[in-house]
DNA sequence: GCCCGCATCGTTATACTGTAACACACATCG
DNA sequence: CGATGTGTGTTACAGTATAACGATGCGGGC
């Protein structure tokens, strides 16, 4: 079994054994107990695998993969994994893509009390489809204040910004 | 041809309850002149439709009040007009409902020029789902300077705030 | 007039995304 | 022991979106 880690299943030249996904999955832990979550093996698999890609993965295309770990693995086993990761902030959900990414910010080991989601956007190259997450604490107090300045209490932003990555800017 | 929409009568023909609306499809129609493109039947009663509504639309609930009007709607009837309105900059998705709504910039008349589509962002209240478009220009700049921090070109961005509205804060 | 290409729309079927509902296992607690 | 709570397996279904093909209508070139 728990070969799982880095030959994922030939995904693209780069074949990451990955001591990032180990790592964030011990972060992922830490985390998880200080919030008294429980990091079982099912949604460590799901953190795991939507780790190692570096891009978003659907919840499906994450469900194929699951299933070379759990045979059994269905729509449901999925979904409460990944709504399970979001609350713990542990990933991030695309919706313009309906895929997953894990949070950048996971692996940081923050002063305890600072258990919650964190400002986030993503950058989506509509050329390549690379996504990447950024935290811009500039965007995030220029939506407090615009939310402010209609009388608005903001919890939480969705921001994905759609447009050409810097190598195929370079590329054009 | 005695299609009610509810509320507004005794008005000849036109049969539309909100002058707002009407003002929008005439402002509408200048754009589409102005950019080449055609406002078709089909595409006016889908936008008249999404208007009238003070909340998202979801497609399927488009397609239910399209059908009084067209008994023969089906799925992609309303999605292709849906395709046509987001070119045109005429209607929003708000990808967290997966709901449409109306331009508040469609009604504005532009200098000609500035057909595409404009910097807005989203308000939704987590307590009573109400969905407001602003269009905050300091947002807008931030989310640029941001993307040009690592060298991303910003084409348009997809920005949804989660909170609470001010009636419900203040009920609260 | 006739043909052709193009955009629009009708129609059917299907793919993709996400949940409801119920059953079982196990752990904790009275 | 029974009761409760959480996590998971399993089946079925709801909600969202698109593919593919046909029909119509309109404008331009012959």
């Amino acid at each position: 079994m728990a070969a799982g880690q880095g030959s994922a299943s030939g995904t693209d030249g780069q074949d990451t054994p990955a001591p990032d996904v180990a790592h964030a999955l011990a972060a992922a832990d830490a985390r998880c107990a200080r919030a008294g979550a429980q990091l079982t093996e099912l949604r460590r698999q799901v953190l795991g695998l939507v780790l190692e890609s570096d891009q978003p993965l659907g919840a499906y295309a994450l469900l194929d993969k699951l299933k070379a770990l759990r045979p059994g693995a269905a729509p449901p086993t999925v979904y409460r994994a990944l709504d399970f990761l979001l609350e713990q902030g542990l990933i991030h959900k695309v919706e313009r893509l309906n895929a997953f990414v894990g949070c950048v910010e996971a692996g940081h080991d923050h002063a305890h009390g600072h258990d919650h989601h964190h400002p986030h956007q993503f950058l989506i190259c509509r050329d390549c489809g690379t996504t990447v997450e950024i935290s811009d604490h500039a965007v995030a107090h220029a939506l407090e204040a615009a939310a402010q300045r209609v009388g608005f209490t903001a919890i939480q932003a969705t921001v994905e910004i759609e447009g050409r990555c810097a190598t195929c800017s370079a590329a054009a």
